[in-house]
RNA sequence: GGGCGGUUAGCUCAGUUGGUUAGAGCGCCUGCCUUACAAGCAGGAGGUCGCAGGUUCGAGUCCUGCACUGCCCA
């Protein structure tokens, strides 16, 4: 890494190049400590993190690039503070996805999944998998995510499957998983089960249906409201509410189902709500969860009137066999009307659920399934978070957490696909005995063929238990030893359910007895922390990119962003910063490209300061190097740096309070702020203030000029650091090229990353520093404000209010003379205050000696403007230091700053209002 | 129906447990190619913090109500 930077910032050549780099030398590669004390005394602190697997048919979208730019940036700090840092990657197998794929891959041959069979079908997969699966880990590296690539697993691999298969029998064998035929969410698209966490709701504007049933025995009827009249060829009741007298002389009767003359019963049941349509509802226990439930109570037959793709089957009748859900509505309708038992049709708001694969409308759908019994696992997984054996960051995700926990659900697990994971069953052909075993069973205890269950686990079945499958279980590992539970998970609020909560679940039970190595879980900070079961200490939801219109992103509205569009416009580091910038704890991110140009104008800017410190190291002293500055420790201060002047007291000072600053934000997921900080920092103030202010150094003789360059390398060098898990790969090319190719790590991300210490903070150097800022604005402004020609250099007057602001001042004039092009400085005894032309602080007046008049009119206005705000702010402070109780409650701290700030607002109000006489205005 | 958020500068958003003068980026206006950077530099304008009450010595921040708006669950 030569010192002769390219001209320009182009990130995609040196992104691609580092890259590759980190991936070839292993840099992340995290090396499972052995057993027993460490050769080199300390134990290190461990820091662990799955990454939530994407799916293996996916392409990375802007939510993947925020989850992993957060989850990069807090796992790059922690490597840098010494952790041992262990983020595990890897891919989910994503059974309805994937098939679909490759069902969408075989009609295009005209083909057709049972064409070839389940064993040629899956072999297909394999073949799809193994040509477009890894797509989006290549993406990944392009992000830098700094995983270990050695670690990465696929769901489908045979260690992970075997695991899923020895969670199933265990939990089987505890009672925790049954069969059973119950209403399930049926998506008769991708004609398989799916979960209620698969489902989206939402409203379409529909019909509400009052239908009449002729009530046997007498010569009234019942009229009932349904949305989906069709099913009413499967009713086996009508219900009514106790409660509801208008239905009272009913309760006992029967009624004649119209269209099939079926007699069935008039049941009384909380099911029927008096204030819903005519408060008397159809009951229709194989289409829909509550009617199913309603009849288990009743004792109803269940009549399933549809087919696996939600067509009308033969139980619906002649007239409507082989029909559609949406056709048999309008033939039913039709006929009801035709035979006078339709009372009323009207316009409602149909809650719809809807396949959030395929979008297809779910059908409730009577079926065999296989299930998980979820209160036992969710007591525990409740507990955990309750008393903060796991946190839960921002807090309110917590509630969500434990209110969603407090009414869940059975979960359905099966899925009627061939791609995934298997379930272990075998039904007897013979005496119908289901047996679950570890390995297949050869034959049935009567002596009967035995058949595997056809049906798959849900992915998220699978998914659930990565926590420690992907840790070597079921086998006692040293890895679960070491990064067990992981430290933290990062993801957004929509998995929160999906997939957190059951890692929560199937830890706790599935990890029960297990411990943390006692050495490494008190190095890594969470000696207090009780429990070793749960899948990770902290949770970390970040929120949802949209669009610039704050709209959620979606295929269809076609607002999509594509991060590596983005990346390719302006590069992975100024669209990691746009994300960390804008992440503030709780808020969604309007994705705004401005925001992206303008972080790739800072990395520019960097750049720029980096050419600018070569191009000096090179003049002044060509092979210098920073101090180490990379010890795998973390270290404080700046290694190496000599304050000499009070801009160097001063950056010394700003640098550790920003790398407090910055600690303090990532520590609290608080990112916008850790990359504000640095922006500020590195801009405004590195480059703005400090580098301005030793260039004249640089240029004078050869020890003068040595020390200012070893000074800015320094501070520079270590900036670097302190920016890295922001920006990994501009820090990277600089801080390569620093060393000219030989560093003393192989990646800066490997060096230590900086630590406050209190005893580097210089009040004194900071507040001199305010001053000198302070008196070369107020030139600047006052030029402007008279028009001196950008090129001409005038004289100024300052009065100094104290002899050590003078004496600093003096000290300093060389900066004010440059930076504010100014000839020279006389010093006057007398306040300034009255010359109209003066600016004025508490601490000095100065004044430019030009001939050129002022405007006066503007100034007049300007002054009045300032003396306004003064006087209200006077008052205000008057008001408060007045009030006894103020005094007497308000934190001394407060009452003191706001002593000094009146005292120094008399000294500019009178300096304001002298100005305002002088100029008659 | 239940729950959770949001409303601050023209735009996008910060503002930690109430505490001195409410900030940033982009955009806008004025002037500069000052040899690191025009992806830049210097200066500037712009806000009764959604509305109405309340608590407090003190409210953008806490409480109540209202309006608009987004999301999750059923």
């Amino acid at each position: 890494m030569p010192h002769d930077l390219p001209k320009s910032y182009e990130p995609g050549a040196i992104e691609t190049r580092w890259a590759e780099y980190w991936v070839k030398e292993k840099i992340f590669s995290a090396p499972t400590p052995p057993p027993g004390p460490p050769a080199e005394g300390k134990t290190r602190p461990v820091f662990a993190m799955l990454l939530p697997p994407p799916n293996v048919t996916g392409r990375l979208h802007m939510g993947h690039m925020l989850n992993q730019t957060q989850m990069d940036i807090i796992a790059r700090w922690h490597r840098m503070r010494g952790f041992i840092t262990l983020w595990l990657p890897g891919t989910d197998h994503a059974s309805i996805a994937t098939q679909m794929m490759v069902e969408r891959q075989l009609a295009s041959e005209g083909k057709k999944r049972r064409d070839l069979g389940r064993e040629k079908f899956i072999e297909r997969v394999w073949d799809w998998k193994k040509l477009y699966g890894g797509a989006i880990l290549d993406q990944m590296k392009r992000l830098g995510a700094s995983v270990d690539w050695d670690r990465e697993y696929f769901t489908m691999d045979e260690n992970l499957s075997r695991a899923v298969r020895e969670v199933f029998v265990r939990l089987y064998e505890d009672g925790l998983i049954y069969r059973g035929k119950y209403i399930v969410n049926w998506c008769p698209r991708c004609g398989t089960a799916i979960s209620d966490l698969e489902v989206k709701h939402e409203d379409f504007q529909g019909e509400l249906y009052e239908i009449r049933y002729p009530v046997i025995g007498t010569e009234g009827f019942i009229t009932v409201a349904t949305t989906r009249p069709e099913t009413m060829l499967g009713d086996t009741a009508v219900a009514v509410n106790a409660r509801d007298e208008r239905y009272t002389h009913l309760h006992g009767k029967t009624v004649r189902l119209p269209l099939v003359g079926r007699e069935i019963p008039i049941i009384v049941d909380e099911i029927a709500q008096p204030e819903f349509g005519t408060g008397a509802v159809k009951v229709t226990p194989a289409h829909d969860p509550n009617d199913f439930e309603a009849g288990e109570r009743h004792n109803l037959p269940q009549i399933d009137v549809m087919d696996e793709h939600a067509n009308m089957n033969e139980n619906a009748g002649p007239s409507y066999m082989g029909m559609s859900r949406l056709d048999a509505r309008a033939l039913v309708v039709r006929d009801l009307q035709d035979q006078g038992f339709l009372v009323a049709v009207k316009p409602y708001a149909v809650p719809l659920g809807k396949c959030e694969r395929c979008g297809t409308v779910v059908e409730p759908r009577l079926s065999a399934q296989w299930f998980v019994k979820i209160k036992p696992l969710a007591e525990h997984a409740i507990q955990v978070v309750e008393n903060g054996e796991i946190t839960i960051a921002p807090e309110n995700f917590k509630q969500m957490y434990l209110n969603w926990m407090y009414n869940i659900h059975d979960w359905c697990i099966s899925r009627q696909l061939w791609w995934g994971h298997r379930i272990p069953a075998w039904h007897c052909q013979g005496c119908s005995q289901v047996i679950v075993a570890r390995e297949e069973p050869s034959q049935c205890g009567c002596g009967g063929k035995l058949e595997q269950d056809p049906d798959v686990l849900d992915t998220w079945f699978s998914s659930g238990f990565l926590p420690f499958t992907a840790l070597g279980w079921p086998e006692k590992t040293r890895d679960q030893e070491v990064f067990y539970p992981s430290t933290l998970l990062v993801t957004a609020y929509e998995i929160l359910f999906l997939w957190v909560s059951r890692m929560i679940m199937t830890g706790c039970y599935f990890m029960k007895d297990h411990k943390q190595d006692p050495a490494i879980k008190t190095a890594s900070g969470w000696a207090d922390k009780k429990d070793d079961s749960v899948p990770f200490r902290q949770v970390y939801i970040h929120a949802l990119v949209r669009d610039a219109e704050r709209q959620k992103m979606s295929k269809t509205k076609g607002n999509v962003i594509d991060p590596l569009d983005i990346i390719q416009r302006f590069g992975t580091d100024a669209t990691r910063f746009t994300l960390a910038a804008m992440a503030a704890p709780g808020t969604d991110i309007a994705f705004s490209e401005s925001r992206t140009d303008g972080y790739r104008a800072f990395a520019n800017k960097i750049w720029n300061a980096a050419r600018f410190m070569f191009m000096n190291v090179e003049r002044v002293e060509p092979g210098l190097l920073p101090g180490t500055g990379s010890e795998t420790q973390p270290q404080t201060g700046i290694d190496g740096f000599e304050a000499q002047t009070l801009e160097d007291r001063w950056i010394f000072s700003h640098f550790n309070r920003t790398a407090q600053e910055v600690n303090d934000a990532l520590a609290a997921y608080r990112f916008h702020e850790a990359a504000n900080r640095i922006y500020d920092f590195f801009w405004s103030e590195f480059c703005d203030w400090y580098i301005e202010l030793i260039k004249p150094r640089l240029l004078a003789d050869k020890e003068t000029s040595g020390k200012a360059c070893a000074n800015l390398v320094r501070v520079f060098e270590a900036s670097l650091r302190l920016l890295h898990p922001m920006m990994p790969f501009i820090t990277e090319e600089i801080w390569q090229a620093i060393y000219e190719g030989n560093p003393p790590k192989k990646s800066i991300a490997l060096a230590a990353f900086p630590q406050a210490d209190q005893m580097q903070a210089d009040i004194a150097a900071e507040v001199d520093m305010a001053i000198l800022q302070d008196l070369i604005v107020s030139v600047r402004n006052v030029r402007a404000e008279l028009k001196v020609e950008p090129k001409v250099r005038v004289p100024i007057e300052v009065f100094a209010h104290e002899s050590e602001i003078r004496r600093m001042i003096e000290q300093n004039r060389g900066a004010v003379e440059r930076l504010a092009n100014v000839e020279k400085i006389t010093f006057v005894e007398n306040s300034l205050a009255k010359q109209a032309d003066a600016r004025s602080t508490a601490r000095f007046d100065v004044q430019v000696v030009y001939e050129r008049k002022i405007d006066v009119a503007a100034e007049c206005e300007r002054l009045k403007k300032e003396l306004e705000k003064m006087e209200k702010e006077i008052a205000n402070g008057q008001r408060q230091l007045g009030n006894e109780k103020f005094l007497a409650k308000a934190p001394a701290k407060v009452i003191e700053g706001l002593r000094t700030r009146a005292a120094e607002l008399v000294v500019l109000l009178e300096k304001t209002k002298s100005k305002l006489k002088e100029l008659d205005c």
